[in-house]
DNA sequence: TCAAAAGTGTTCGAATTACACCCATGG
DNA sequence: CCATGGGTGTAATTCGAACACTTTTGA
C-alpha cells in the first residue's frame, strides 16, 4: 500500500529555454554556471523551488532574475525526471519555455550569470540533459506556432511582416512564399497596420505593423483539423 | 546565488488519468481512496517516484500495478505543484494520460483499489487538484486527437466505423456526419477492413477493421496547418 | 414486413497553392 | 540610374461541408 516517507523526497528544480528573436534569428539565453558541478559550462537558468511557491511562480522568478522582466509568455514544457540526470543529487525538473521581445531583454542586462544569446542553430554543448530540454522546447514551439500565433510574443510592439515572416522561416528552418504568408496573416485580422515604415532593411521601407491586442487574445484558441466545425463544439 | 541544499526537498508522485472506451463512451478508471487523507474518497491512481526510476517507469508502474497491462500508450500531461494541493505535505505530481483498451483491462480486474470505470460526464468529486488533471486531460485529448490518430489506442484490435465514430463524437461532444467522416478515414489508409462482421448493434451488421499498424507509426506524426509543406521541412 | 442501423456520391464554396512583375528609394 | 528589398493579383486545384436515400436482416 502507497503511504506517505520521507524516502521519497527530492530536489525539484525548474529550468527556463528562453527564446528571443533579434528580428532576423531565433535566439536562446543561456549563462555560464558559476557552480558546482559542471561550473564554467553552458547551462539553461534554472533554480529549486521554495517550499512555499508554485512551480508558475518558481519559473517566473527564474526568469526575471535574469531578464528583470515579468509578464511575459511563459509555458510548462515538460518535467525530466531520470534518475542519473544530475549527477550530484537526485532531481526532478520541471522545464519551461518563455518567450521574450530579445529589445526588452539587451536594456534589463544582468552580468551575474554571464549570460549570452546563441543562434538555436549553433548551441554549445549544456550540462546535464539540458540540450534534450532545448530540443523538446523547438518542437514545442513548432507545434503550437503552427496552430496558435505564439511567435507574436517574440516580437516588439511595431514590426514588419518581412520580419515576421523571417521569424516563421527561422522557427520551421523553410521558405515561405511571401504572398501567400501575407494573405494568411491578414485574413486572420490581427495585424494593425501604422504609418511608419522601417528602413533599416531597405531603402523602400516597409510599414511597421501592431497587433491587435483584443483579437488576439480571442483567436489564441484556433485549432482542430479532424473535426469539422469546432467552433460549434458544445464545450 | 543558487545552491544545492536540503531544504528544498519535496515529495514527488505521479497521477495517471486512464481513459477507456466501452464501444458507446468514454470512461475514466478511479479507484477509492484507502488511507488518509481523504480515505474513502475518489481519487485517480498514483504513487510516488522512487529514487532510482524516471518519471515514465513510474507512471509505467503505477498503471501496471492497477490495470496489469504494460506496453500501453502513456504520455505525460502537466506537472502540478500548487504548494497547497496535498494538504499533508509538499507534494510535486506529474500526471500522465494513459489510453487503454477496456476489453483487456476487465479481465485482469483488481479489487484491491475498489477501482471503477465512471463516464467522463459523471464524474465524482475527486481529492486534491485531480478534478483540474482530469479537465486538462480530457482538453489534451482533444488538442491531440484533431492532429494525430491517438483514439485507436482505445480500441480494440477489431472494432467497427460506427464504435470509431461514437468515439470521435463522444470526445469531442459534437455529431459527426457519417459519410463525411468515413471519407476522411480511409483517406489516411490506416485502416484494413476484415470479413467478419459485428452484429451486436444491427440487424445488418457492420464490418470490423482493423488498424494498419505500419502505417499508424508512419503517420502518427502528421500535422501542421500554418506552414505549408509540413512534408518538406527540412528537419 | 418493418424498424433500425450500415453504407454509399455528388455538388458547392472556401482555402491553399503556384507563380512573376512593378514599386520606391538611397546610394 | 540602378540595385535592393517591399509589395501586389490571378488562375488552378484541393479540401471540407452539406446533403438523403438504399441496403440488410432479425424480430
Amino acid at each position: 500500500m502507497i503511504e506517505y516517507t520521507k524516502e521519497s523526497q527530492m530536489l525539484v528544480a525548474v529550468d527556463c529555454i528562453i527564446f528571443g528573436f533579434d528580428g532576423e534569428n531565433l535566439k536562446i539565453l543561456l549563462i555560464k554556471r558559476g557552480f558546482h558541478p559542471e561550473g564554467g559550462k553552458w547551462s539553461l537558468m534554472g533554480g529549486f523551488i521554495e517550499k512555499d511557491e508554485s512551480l508558475d511562480e518558481a519559473a517566473n522568478k527564474i526568469l526575471h532574475e535574469l531578464t528583470g522582466l515579468k509578464g511575459v509568455y511563459l509555458e510548462q514544457l515538460h518535467a525530466f525526471g531520470n534518475p542519473l540526470r544530475d549527477p550530484m543529487e537526485r532531481t526532478i525538473s520541471i522545464a519551461y519555455f518563455a518567450l521574450i521581445d530579445i529589445h526588452k531583454y539587451e536594456r534589463q542586462l544582468n552580468d551575474h550569470y554571464h549570460a549570452e544569446w546563441f543562434l538555436t542553430t549553433e548551441m554549445p554543448n549544456l550540462i546535464f540533459d539540458h540540450n534534450a530540454m532545448v530540443e523538446a522546447a523547438k518542437q514545442r514551439i513548432r507545434y503550437k506556432a503552427a496552430l496558435h500565433p505564439i511567435l507574436f510574443e517574440l516580437l516588439p510592439r511595431k514590426f514588419t511582416i518581412p520580419q515576421l515572416q523571417s521569424l516563421y522561416e527561422g522557427v520551421y528552418n523553410t521558405r515561405i512564399d511571401n504572398r501567400n504568408f501575407i494573405r494568411k496573416l491578414t485574413s486572420t485580422g490581427l495585424l494593425i497596420k501604422l504609418e511608419e515604415k522601417d528602413k533599416s532593411n531597405s531603402k523602400k521601407g516597409a510599414f511597421y505593423f501592431k497587433l491587435d491586442k483584443k483579437k488576439y487574445k480571442a483567436k489564441f484558441q484556433a485549432f482542430l483539423n479532424f473535426i469539422p466545425n469546432p467552433e460549434n463544439l458544445i464545450s
